[in-house]
DNA sequence: CCGATGAAGTTCAAGCTTGAACCTCATGGA
DNA sequence: TCCATGAGGTTCAAGCTTGAACTTCATCGG
């Protein structure tokens, strides 16, 4: 326990409020686009799009849960719902069967291919469009630098100087 | 439907790839640490922070939400537990009792300031710490102009032209 | 060849969120 | 006075996520 925390100052905590709300409330937007135009969670078009992406439409589903930063649990509930839709196959890798491949059927890929433009619609309304390409730069910069220090998590609390 | 969508360039791929990731994952990392040291999530932790911070430290339910930007539904739920935990009391508003107010009580109180010094550790940690003031602002400004963007939500596909 | 270890994936119970239905109270019109 | 309207809140069922327990498969040591 620190003596005195260093409590943020007034232009870093607006900065971290404006970072909060954006992280409540984005997420719930492009849900609500996705849902309405095309019955698919954010998250559910994310690992279509990521399987229409590869070669063979084939990814190993602890390939893409590493990709998806997700727990393999949820993966795995939400691939078996994907697949009881028709929108993707679930297969032993050939390879190595003690992996699981998911394998995108014709459906998956024709849905990803009439969600994108909405999507990207979405993405282009809520976040790109409007910002200048310092201002892209920047929030590439600083997500990347958010997301770097979230997956090292070398140990939060190690005070040990 | 656009005959050609506007897709994304590399630069602004990257940019919406890293903040999709923030997004994703950030909430996760600071209910983790809040979880693990005070028992409480990011969510409870905003109510509670902003019972603290008004006068009386009592606020209509209706106006929480709204400045939480959240259901009404979901702050019901999560007042109730808070106040079973006896962390707040509900009460009908004594001024029109068509309203309910929450008010923080001692132990609310003492909780918030025990969880605020680890949790403003982790949003320096994970966010802040590391960042130049100019990132600061660019994040302060991007961060609003996308909930300013949602919040419009005057018509999503509006494309009357 | 056999058992131990560990990674990949599934399942289950518990908890949370959402949206719809519902209740209550205040206001406004007849 | 009486009913209609509508906002504030609550509740309930349905769906999703999480973490723990469990199964299966491959690798490694004896």
């Amino acid at each position: 326990m620190p003596d005195e925390p260093r409590w943020l100052t007034d232009h870093e905590r607006d900065a971290w409020l404006a970072l909060a709300k954006l992280m409540f409330n984005l997420p719930s937007a492009l849900d609500a686009q996705l849902l309405r135009d095309n019955h698919l969670t954010l998250f559910d078009y994310f690992v279509l799009s990521n399987l229409s992406m590869t070669p063979g439409r084939t990814m190993r589903l602890s390939d893409l849960a590493s990709h998806l930063n997700c727990s393999l649990s949820r993966l795995s509930n939400v691939v078996k719902r994907l697949e009881q839709r028709g929108l993707l196959r679930r297969a032993p890798d050939p390879e190595s069967s003690r992996y699981t491949v998911a394998t995108l059927t014709d459906a998956g890929w024709d849905l990803v291919v009439a969600a994108a433009p909405g999507h990207v619609a979405a993405v282009r309304d809520y976040v790109i469009d409007g910002l200048t390409a310092s201002q892209i730069d920047a929030l590439r910069e600083v997500a990347c630098h958010v997301t770097r220090k979230i997956s090292d998590i070398p140990e939060p609390n190690a005070r040990n100087g």
